[in-house]
This record gives structure tokens, C-alpha cells and sequence, in this order.
RNA sequence: GCCGAUGUAGCUCAGAGGUAGAGCGCUUCCUUGGUAAGGAAGAGGUCAUGGGUUCAAUUCCCGUCAUCGGCUCCA
């Protein structure tokens, strides 16, 4: 019996029944068969040695593919474990999947540990058992036996996996020693893990759930080759080079202070100034936008949050309120500005003409978050939202959403963030009590953000269950140094706080409605946007943005005055530059800067004083030449101009 | 909050059961220099913090705090 395979560039042959995909590499050349990872058939990826019985579109998947990376990394996890079980007999197992750069695998040792220091050990065992190139057996089992096998093991987590599979889909792979529940598929063996690297150990909750027994988590990746092992660990170097913490520590834009308290950041001149850039760009943005600004204090009184349902959802996990000494009426820091604003809205009549009411604040907000979560400037307890609230007609949300859309995508662009997710988060219709508001509000909502997500031509990913308590949202996210990703810009459309606020306006009817509230915040919080731009720009900021725009240095002392002059002459330009008047030679000077990065170095000796010109050295370019003073500040004020007509096109 | 690790000078880090070191930075002096580190001298530390073991603890043990990597959470 023949059946017949299509290959990806459309070609058909026949083959025998029964032939695995392994096999059909061979016959294409030996190069390809010792690379053939797993493979894809009609669809489904698949064990490159499972035999195929039928017509198939056959695609062979390697190192290269991601098909063959998740296979590789899978594969490594139970290769892992084998060497677990040999080293630490008696562990049980939990799951061990691929991800994103490796595997991991849950385990519990009992009353045993494991810390990084008992890495090596566990990373030669692994290597020493991949040389014996075990293959990876597919066996398709019993229920019944499925479950012996691991009664008899004793591992409790495998049983109760096993519990929710039906008879008859259930599989087992074997490599040498260790046998796993798994539906695959794998690497033909062991033999093609060449380089192993366990990178973390971590606590897990069995199944996620906080309630449950936390296992041990160990992460590890393999590669197939020794070099391609160094080259990743080079990246993640590179990667923390471009850390926020690291970078603002040396370029002196923020710090923490035990004193203060965790995850309390104090904003030093540099990043103060940085940010206030940032603040006044959002400010004329949203002038021009039509929104208001308004101003509301730090703490609001309890029943503030009561109506607002914070206390309700929060109460308990917020930080402790603050009492007054003669009524012991409680106040609490403001976790969000929302029922502030609803109550400025509420602070006269509004009439249908009147709408939309955009209300906008730098509002700083305190967040009691967990001790552990705290992380440098992107998760931290006190922060400023460049919030605001729009108060509209129902026919007017989902043109108010899109405007804001633009806005967020403008601001974005303008500061170069291309590699961002728009993801639409809704509610987890199974857990309805996680949330605030009745089944209508939340419908009307949920598809106002996704119809104006759509008109707008996002290309957005949906979450669910990861709405906000009080509405869904459209969240745009982006990746740290470190891979992780961040929610930075968020638009939330709101049924409910109006509700609750009992907001009004008298509509054309002379009757009362009932607005609908868009939250938004495009920046989200300017502590974690200002920690993710310094990561994607390497500390090197736009020149509208950067504290420094320019050094001046002096070549000798004898020219420290002339240093000065040209620094004052620069401030008439509106450019922001000091003078380096160090007792250094030039060369160390520029480097500091360099390090600094410093956009534009400014080299004064005697040349430049006789005919009244600066050297101009670019960050990370070079020594660009002389020019006049105004000339360089046409270079710079063009700079900066052409940048913002980019964003304005 | 949970699991694991870490905490030594302003920064980056070395060190050892007998009370501490380097490089950078800082101060002073010499040097007055032309596009990525000129030279010398000096100041600077309750070795995170509280307790325990010991003749002796910064070092070993325990607690606390903070930081780092995950987990859970994230208005």
C-alpha cells in the first residue's frame, strides 16, 4: 500500500504505508534526517518517528521551526527528570512543559531542597544520560494501567492529571529510564540535547492555585549545539545591560530608599526632569484633545471607596487607612482617581450638551502590592497615572474609545514603541464574582472596546478573565529587557461607576440618563512607562526628552570660561548642556560622556575660541566637525523638530 | 504573601572564625592636554539588622529588613 505525502513546496510522492516521517527525511539526504526534530502532518505536529498511514501534508520540523524548538525543550524536561530521579530518588513529578525559552519542570522533593548551587550536578547527569542517545518510545496505554503505573510510583500529581483523562487518548513516552504521562510529541532522542543550562529555581503552586501545595520549579534550555548555548547567555548579558534599574542608577534618574519604603521611588533632577517632559507632551496632547485638567488630593474618605466598590474588592489589601484623632472618620490614599473625578463630575447639573466631559489628572495613586512583586520602576506602591476620565452619551462611546485609541497610538509612536500588543482583556464569564456590575453593563461594554478596536484597524490579541473588576479594557503591552511584558497605555470603557456614583445628565427629553465613563491612561503609570522607555532606548532618550542634550569640554582650564559663555549662549537656544570643567585630558572627558550617553559633545580649545565655533562629537558617531553656535543649535532644534513632525504625519 | 538566592566603601565586586581589600568615583596636589581612561597622595566601612554558638563572629546558626529570580496577585 502506498500513500501519498505533499511537501511544502507542493510536491507530491508516494511512500509506503507506515513510513515515519523520520525515514522520509532519509531518503532526502542524511543531512536532513540527523537534523529532523519532529514533524508536521496535515496540521498536527507529531513524532518524526510515528509511522503515517495516510495521504499527508508533510512538513519535517527542525531546530529552526518552532514546532522542533517546543519538541527539543519538551523533551529536555523529561530528560530532566530523569536525571532528577536519579539523583534525588523518590521525587515526584507535576508538569514540565516548554515555554518560551526552555522548559520547566513542577517537582516535589518532600522534606528534600534544591537550590542553584545543585545545578551542575543535576546539568552533567542530564548530559551524561543525553550521550546515550535514548530514544523517546510513544505507547498508547490503558486508563487502568495508566494509573497503576503511577499508584505504584506513588506520585500523587500524576494521578490526579490522569483523572481528568478519558481512556483510550492516553499516552506514555519512555527515554531510558523514566517514563511520563505525555501527549508529546518529542525528539527521536536524547542524543540531540548537547548543551544543557538550568537557569532558575522557583516556587510553583500545583496547578496555579495559591491554595495548593507549592512544588519546586526548576527552568532550564538546551540547545543542539555547545555555541548556541553561549551565544543566548551573551543575549541575556546584552539584555541586562538595558535593565532600567541598572540604567537608573548610572545615568542618576531615580532611586529607592529603604528609609522611604519599598517600592516607593523617589524621582531624582535628572528623571524628574525627564519626566516632566514626558507630563507637559501628554498635557498639550490632551489639550488639543479636549481635556480638562483637573486636581484632586491624595486620600479620600472611606465611604468614597464604599461607593466606589474599592472597598469592597480591596479594603482589606489596601494599606491601612488613616483615622482623624477627634471623629476617627478613616480616609484612605487614593488607589485610583476614578471616584474622585465621578464626584467632580457630580459637582453640578450636566446637560446632554455638555458631553463628553474629558477630566484629566496626574494623579498619584498608592497601591499596597505584595512585598515580592515589587520590581524597580515598573511595579511599584506609589505611582502617577496620567490619567482621565470621559463622561459620554451611550452613542458617543465608542467614538470617544477610538479617539482615544489615536491618542494612545500617537504617543506610542512618538516615542518609538513599535513592538507593542494591543490585547483586549474581558471578563472570565465562570467567575462572575470576581467582578462588579450586572450582566448587561458588562456586554455593552465588552463590545464597544472590541467594535472599536476593529474600525481602528487594531490587530489585537483577547484575554480572557483579565478585565478590571469594574469593566473590560484594551490594554497595550510591552516587553521588558528581560522579556517580561508590562501593561503601559490602558482604555477602559465603564458602565458600572456611573451606576454606582449615580451620575446624571438631562438629555434632549428633559429627562435624566446616565453617562458612560471611558478610563484611560495612555502613558498608564509614568513610572513604569518611563522604565520601559529607558530600556527600549538603552538610556540613549530622544533629544526632546534627554536630560542632558549636550556636554562642553573644555580642553584645558584655560578655556572653562569660554566654556561657560557658550553654555549660557545655548540656554538662549532653549538646549540643555553643562560644562565639563574637570581637571581631565579630552579623551577621558568624552568617554564619561560617552558612557553618559550624552548626545552631543561640544570640544572648546583654542581653535574653536579664535573663530568663535564648537568641535561637535555625536554620541556613539564621532567628531562631526566645527560649526558656528547658531549652526549647531539649528542642528539640534531641527532634530528635535523633524522627530516631531514624524509623529505628526 | 510563598519558594530559592543575595546583602562587605558612593558604584562594581574580592575576602577570611583572630576586628577588612581592589578597581572606578570623591578630595588635594602635579600635569594644561585635541576626539573613548595622564600621574601621585588622601579621605571613606558598627562587613544590612537583632539574637544565638564561641575565649573570639563581619565570617557559623536562627529571626527581621531590603534586593534579585520565579510563583500567586495586580483597581
Amino acid at each position: 500500500m502506498k500513500i501519498n505525502i505533499t511537501f511544502p513546496d507542493g510536491q507530491t510522492k508516494p511512500y509506503e504505508k507506515g513510513v515515519t516521517a523520520l525515514e522520509i527525511a532519509s531518503s532526502i539526504s542524511e543531512g536532513l534526517a540527523r537534523s529532523v526534530l519532529t514533524a508536521k502532518a496535515s496540521g498536527e505536529v507529531i513524532d518524526a518517528t510515528l509511522p503515517l498511514n495516510k495521504d499527508a501534508e508533510l512538513q519535517l520540523l527542525t531546530w529552526n521551526d518552532d514546532g522542533g524548538k517546543k519538541a527539543m525543550w519538551h523533551s529536555s524536561a523529561h530528560l530532566m527528570a530523569e536525571a532528577l530521579e536519579v539523583i534525588y530518588p523518590g521525587v515526584k513529578f507535576g508538569i514540565g512543559p516548554p515555554i518560551e525559552n526552555g522548559f520547566y519542570y513542577d517537582i516535589d522533593l518532600g522534606e528534600q531542597t534544591i537550590s542553584e548551587h545543585d545545578f551542575k550536578k543535576i546539568e552533567e547527569k542530564m548530559l551524561e544520560l543525553a550521550r546515550e542517545k535514548n530514544e523517546y518510545h510513544r505507547n498508547e496505554i490503558s486508563k487502568t494501567d495508566a494509573l497503576n503505573y503511577f499508584k505504584e510510583k506513588g506520585d500523587e500529581y500524576k494521578l490526579e492529571l490522569l483523572h481528568e483523562l478519558e481512556d483510550g487518548q492516553i499516552t506514555f513516552y519512555t527515554q531510558g529510564n523514566f517514563t511520563d504521562l505525555c501527549k508529546g510529541p518529542h525528539i527521536p532522542n536524547t542524543g540531540f540535547i548537547k548543551a544543557v543550562k538550568l537557569t532558575k529555581v522557583a516556587g510553583a503552586y500545583w496547578r496555579g492555585d495559591e491554595k495548593r501545595k507549592q512544588l519546586t520549579r526548576i527552568y532550564g534550555i538546551t540547545f543542539p549545539k555547545q555555541k548556541e548555548l553561549t551565544e543566548y547567555l551573551q543575549l541575556l548579558e546584552e539584555a541586562k545591560k538595558r535593565d532600567h534599574r541598572k540604567l537608573g542608577k548610572e545615568l542618576e534618574l531615580f532611586t529607592f530608599s529603604e528609609k522611604v519604603g519599598q517600592g516607593l521611588p523617589l524621582w531624582l533632577p535628572k528623571g524628574a526632569a525627564l519626566r516632566e517632559r514626558l507630563e507637559n507632551f501628554m498635557r498639550e496632547a490632551q489639550k488639543k484633545a479636549g481635556y480638562e485638567p483637573v486636581i484632586t488630593p491624595h486620600i479620600g474618605h472611606k465611604d468614597l471607596y464604599i461607593t466606589s466598590g474599592h472597598y469592597d474588592k480591596y479594603g482589606e489589601d489596601s494599606f491601612r487607612p488613616i483615622k482623624t484623632p477627634a471623629e476617627g472618620e478613616e480616609f484612605f490614599l487614593k488607589p485610583m482617581n476614578c471616584p474622585h473625578h465621578c464626584e467632580i463630575y457630580k459637582s453640578k447639573p450636566r446637560s446632554y450638551k455638555d458631553l463628553p466631559i474629558r477630566l484629566a489628572e496626574f494623579g498619584t495613586v498608592y497601591r499596597y502590592e505584595q512585598s515580592g512583586e515589587l520590581h524597580g520602576l515598573t511595579r511599584v506602591r506609589g505611582f502617577t497615572q496620567d490619567d482621565a476620565h470621559l463622561f459620554c452619551r451611550p452613542e458617543q462611546v465608542k467614538d470617544e474609545f477610538k479617539k482615544v485609541i489615536d491618542l494612545v497610538l500617537y504617543v506610542f509612536k512618538a516615542l518609538d514603541f513599535q513592538n507593542y500588543t494591543a490585547q483586549i482583556s474581558l471578563r472570565d464569564p465562570k467567575d462572575k464574582e470576581k467582578y462588579m456590575g450586572g450582566d448587561e453593563n458588562w456586554e455593552k461594554a465588552e463590545i464597544a472596546i472590541i467594535e472599536a478596536a476593529e474600525e481602528k484597524g487594531l490587530k489585537t490579541v483577547v484575554e480572557v478573565g483579565e478585565a478590571a473588576f469594574y469593566g473590560p479594557k484594551l490594554d497595550f503591552m510591552v516587553k521588558d529587557a528581560i522579556g517580561r511584558k508590562w501593561q503601559l497605555g490602558t482604555i477602559q470603557v465603564d458602565y458600572n461607576l456611573p451606576e454606582r456614583f449615580e451620575l446624571e445628565y438631562t438629555g434632549s427629553d428633559n429627562q435624566k440618563h446616565r453617562p458612560v465613563m471611558i478610563h484611560r491612561a495612555p502613558f498608564g503609570s509614568l513610572e513604569r512607562f518611563v522604565a520601559l522607555l529607558i530600556e527600549h532606548c538603552e538610556g540613549k532618550f530622544p533629544l526632546w526628552l534627554t536630560p542632558e542634550q549636550a556636554a562642553i569640554l573644555p580642553i584645558s582650564d584655560k578655556y572653562n570660561d569660554d566654556a561657560q559663555n557658550i553654555s549660557q549662549l545655548l540656554k538662549n537656544y532653549d538646549i540643555r548642556a553643562f560644562v565639563d570643567d574637570r581637571n581631565e585630558k579630552t579623551g577621558k572627558k568624552i568617554r564619561d560622556s560617552e558612557m553618559k550617553k550624552v548626545p552631543y559633545m561640544l570640544i572648546i580649545g583654542e581653535k574653536e575660541v579664535e573663530n568663535n565655533t564648537v568641535s561637535v562629537r555625536k554620541q556613539g558617531e564621532g567628531d562631526l566637525g566645527s560649526f558656528s553656535i547658531e549652526k549647531f543649535a539649528t542642528i539640534i532644534n531641527d532634530e528635535i523638530a523633524a522627530s516631531t513632525t514624524k509623529i505628526n504625519n
